[in-house]
DNA sequence: ATGCCATCAAGGTGATGA
């Protein structure tokens, strides 16, 4: 089975090229970032369509994220556990969901900006990812075995190698050592980068900036990650980063990131009235409330 | 060629992104 993760940086925007890669790559599971779309503002009709079930997490205008299947969605988990907020009221934004697709759990997150070293948005990123690697570690220590991918943008370039000029970034967020400590936290946790063996750098990216033709130029970052569990590494054969989606009018600022699972993908067909699939329980971060943990 | 900032809601601009 395909499983792939792109921000598409607002997917009401670019939902015709969304599906349309989505059809020509044969693509199963998608974990979409930047949906830039409330729940009620979500395009379903288009996936349902093409024959893909949506779980979707948006609240305001920011953010937002989804995952499409065609090969199964159940146990939608919305948010993190003791996911921290951030702004003036608090807010846990909507930055990661989760949902199980054939035998896979696959998570869609995206993973604060951080804006400046001296910014709250820096340490609230910090926090964020610590939430992450708690989650991956508590899933883990259930069942050692757990095929779990974490897929999103992690907006941090563990390796020089990741960012086209490393005295570009001098003082900035992105490559920061508490930013690559937390992302090689989550490492450690026991998932690791299933894509960088397949793709090595270096001048292998996932994003280019919009501006001052960064991707002409090959000027990007490598931030969007597929992490894999031990189970779900040693089934991965394939791997690559997608950066012909990158090119042309109308592209997203990042590329799809894809991964080839040596696990059995058959199709489902959508069942009736089971085109949104909303998350089992409580998770406590339903429609924008805030709980402070 | 890959091409010179884009998205949103709100409003005619500011916030956000990286």
């Amino acid at each position: 089975m395909r499983i792939a993760t792109w921000n598409v940086n607002s997917l009401r925007t670019r939902i015709d090229r969304v599906i349309a890669w989505l059809e020509r790559t044969g693509t199963d599971v998608l974990a979409i970032q930047e949906t830039k779309a409330t729940d009620a503002k979500f395009p379903v009709e288009p996936f349902t369509q093409a024959g893909y079930q949506v779980a979707r997490h948006g609240i305001s205008q920011w953010n937002g994220v989804a995952i499409v299947s065609r090969v199964g969605l159940a146990e939608v988990e919305i948010g993190l556990p003791r996911c921290p907020p951030f702004g003036d009221p608090p807010v846990i934004e909507a930055r990661a969901i989760g949902a199980r697709c054939g035998d896979v759990t696959v998570w869609s997150l995206y993973v604060p900006n951080g804006r400046e070293i001296d910014h709250p948005h820096y340490s609230y990123k910090l926090e964020w990812l610590a939430a992450l690697r708690d989650m991956g570690a508590a899933r883990l220590a259930a069942d050692s075995t757990a095929l779990i991918a974490l897929c999103g943008d992690f907006n941090v370039a563990p390796q020089d190698d990741d960012v086209w000029d490393m005295a570009a970034f001098e003082g900035r967020t992105h490559v920061t050592q508490p930013e690559r400590d937390a992302f090689q936290a989550v490492v450690d946790a026991g998932f690791a980068d299933l894509v960088r063996p397949y793709a090595p750098g270096p001048g292998v990216y996932t994003f280019w900036d919009y501006q001052q033709l960064r991707f002409p130029k090959k000027e990007g970052m490598r931030i969007d990650f597929l992490l894999g569990s031990a189970a779900l590494q040693a089934a991965t054969v394939g791997a690559h980063i997608d950066r012909e989606e990158r090119k042309g009018k109308g592209a997203s600022d990042h590329a799809p990131v894809v991964i080839d699972v040596d696990r059995p993908a058959p199709i489902v067909a959508v069942p009736p009235g089971a085109a949104i699939v909303e998350p089992t329980g409580s998770t406590g971060h339903g429609e924008g409330d805030v709980q402070l943990w």
